[in-house]
DNA sequence: GCCAACGTTGGC
DNA sequence: GCCAACGTTGGC
């Protein structure tokens, strides 16, 4: 899962200790397919900062929450604001995580230096998506990169 | 700041 | 349903 670290990271993760923040604001049908089709309590989450210098894998998470509506489309004076869903028929959903620990950054060059990655989705030429899978392999591959 | 890649919107 | 125009993401 991709987040800025000015606006969320790994730090702010960090500091709500026990508790299950939402991963909200996702604005993408297919990142919000992921979440609500796909991932389940108990999965595992590689936390990665994009949009900064250098951007990488920071740390991990799991997912604590399964898919819920996301309250910020129903907030007017959010960012997210989504004036076409209503309560009834909410658009946007995000699923709740909570932190695991934070891991010596891997950058997104290191990522492209190890052929076992190269099939990863989040280092596919033009992926823009906020949320992509990992396959088990990769998971336990970076689990060792980083341990 | 640039720009490639992708997503969304809306006229037709 | 097509597609041009526009908007966003995110690496560099």
């Amino acid at each position: 899962m991709k987040s800025e670290p000015n606006v969320f990271s790994i730090d702010d993760l960090r500091n709500c200790p026990g508790q299950i923040e939402p991963w909200n604001g996702v604005r993408n049908y297919q990142a919000r397919n992921f979440m609500k089709n796909d991932m389940k309590v108990g999965d595992g989450v590689l936390f990665y900062h994009s949009n900064c210098s250098p951007p990488g894998i920071v740390g991990c998470a799991v997912v604590a929450r399964e898919a819920y509506p996301d309250e910020s489309q129903f907030d007017k004076v959010s960012d997210y604001f989504d004036p076409k869903s209503t309560k009834e028929t909410p658009r946007w959903f995000n699923v709740g995580v909570k932190f695991v620990r934070k891991t010596p950054l891997i950058s997104l060059n290191e990522l492209r230096e190890h052929k076992e990655l190269e099939s990863m989705r989040v280092l596919q030429k033009g992926s823009r998506l906020s949320i992509t899978p990992v396959t088990p392999e990769e998971w336990s591959y970076i689990q060792e990169l980083s341990s």
